[in-house]
DNA sequence: GAATCAGCTTGATGCAAATCAAACTAAAGC
DNA sequence: GCTTTAGTTTGATTTGCATCAAGCTGATTC
């Protein structure tokens, strides 16, 4: 059984400035609380929820790392995002009120389960978390056109580069080192998000090594020039 | 000058059911209709609005067709997606009170201008309607995400067999023929969104044509068969 | 009605990434 | 410890799409 019942407050999750909205009061971040039914843990190699899955509520990732994904009936799949602490999943299954892709734990995850309904009833008394959630989406989109813009007009150089500045960057944000990174999904899983076979990832890493641009031992990183690796995103020419 | 300030309905206006939750009372009806402050008319190959520009208002396109694209600083760009009278533009500003791609107006258009703080009060009143704001915004994630899938993982010919029938069934929707469409888009702005370059777009018409799938003339097309479109996007074998 | 132009088609060629194949590595299971 | 397995790297070859190039079509302008 993966519900917990003990009470979780956001207001002292460490968390809390990348999932909630900043600036709200005592009282009103009290009522935001109440928003956390449970808690659920899920494994490595679990799905949080899975396409046709009804949809119930939104999911903040407290600890892990997960994946989500996209099939085609014919077997094709296609890894839509990496998510990681502070970041909100779920959203796809609102519009029809059931899920549209997979979610799955690539570590041990641990995530809050925030019931939709309620989210709805409190963002019509708390504007400031009205306003957090249409953030929330509207980052979501504009995350997905770059997506679009990645696939749709990048070398395979320019996605990987573009991929790991965006890891580095996400992690960063979360107190970890702006240069070394620990992958948690496979070859395959990456070449799935950038729309690459994992053996061109994995020439691709090899091409950067040579260059010095980063360091990889297995699954390690460590991104020696961030520099030259913006200056590939953005198709310049780098000197040597 | 492209405002108007002639007062508009959303109780009157046929595209209701595409804009707008249905199953409102009238009285909220109404209210909803003062959420429409001002329509404005775009002209072929003019901007509803630009990358950078302040965020202020959705848009709800009552006639006309656009693109939207984003670009990277070295001035490639992707058309990341095409819209048609009853969608909803302008999501992407929420997140950061900017616009951060370009809407441009592919035939003569008019808009139907909705202020986001507006949609954003009377959304708390309204449960119905901040139900429906929220399902706008997940229909467009999960569009995007339908994009990924065939950007990261579909050749020439499925990817152009999928958005002809994405096309078409968007236009039976509003009353169309199933089978027959005018392309208000270039060969480019095709290959743009596809990820794929305007010579293929027009190879693969062309291969589309000798298969006798579609007839093409121009901009006009009309689909012969349906049926081994949508199988050549689920990659299975036709049988001839 | 000739000239211009944007958009489209078609052909020849090149190349980046896919595919096929084999060997290597590290972790997991017995 | 040895075996198995999942994941990764690297090489050889193929291929689908891009690129380069030229000509075509229909609309617009004078």
């Amino acid at each position: 059984m993966n519900l917990q019942t003990i009470k979780v407050a956001c207001s002292n999750c460490n968390m809390r400035e990348l999932c909630m909205p900043v600036g709200v009061s005592a009282e009103d971040l009290e009522r935001i609380d109440q928003l956390i039914g449970t808690r659920r843990k899920v494994k490595r190699n679990e799905t949080l929820f899975r396409n046709g899955e009804k949809f119930t509520a939104l999911y903040a990732i407290r600890t892990g790392f997960f994946k989500t994904s996209v099939a085609t009936e014919d077997g094709r799949d296609q890894v839509t995002g990496f998510q990681m602490a502070g970041e909100i999943m779920g959203l796809d299954g609102i519009v029809s009120d059931f899920h549209s892709c997979d979610a799955m734990a690539l570590e041990d995850a641990e995530v809050c389960v925030m019931p939709f309904d309620k989210i709805e009833a409190l963002s019509r008394e708390v504007s400031s978390l009205q306003h957090h959630v249409h953030k929330i989406m509207s980052r979501e989109i504009v995350r997905e056109h770059g997506v679009m813009l990645l696939l749709g007009s990048m070398r395979a150089e320019e996605r990987l580069a573009a991929f790991l500045l965006n890891l580095v960057q996400r992690l960063h944000a979360r107190g970890f080192s702006q240069t070394e990174l620990v992958l948690r999904m496979t070859r395959e899983e990456i070449g799935s998000y950038l729309g690459l076979k994992l053996e061109t990832v994995s020439r691709t890493f090899s091409k950067f090594v040579e260059e010095g641009l980063v360091e990889v031992k297995q699954r390690h990183v460590r991104i020696l020039n961030t520099e030259a690796l913006q200056q590939l995103v953005n198709n310049q020419v780098v000197c040597h």
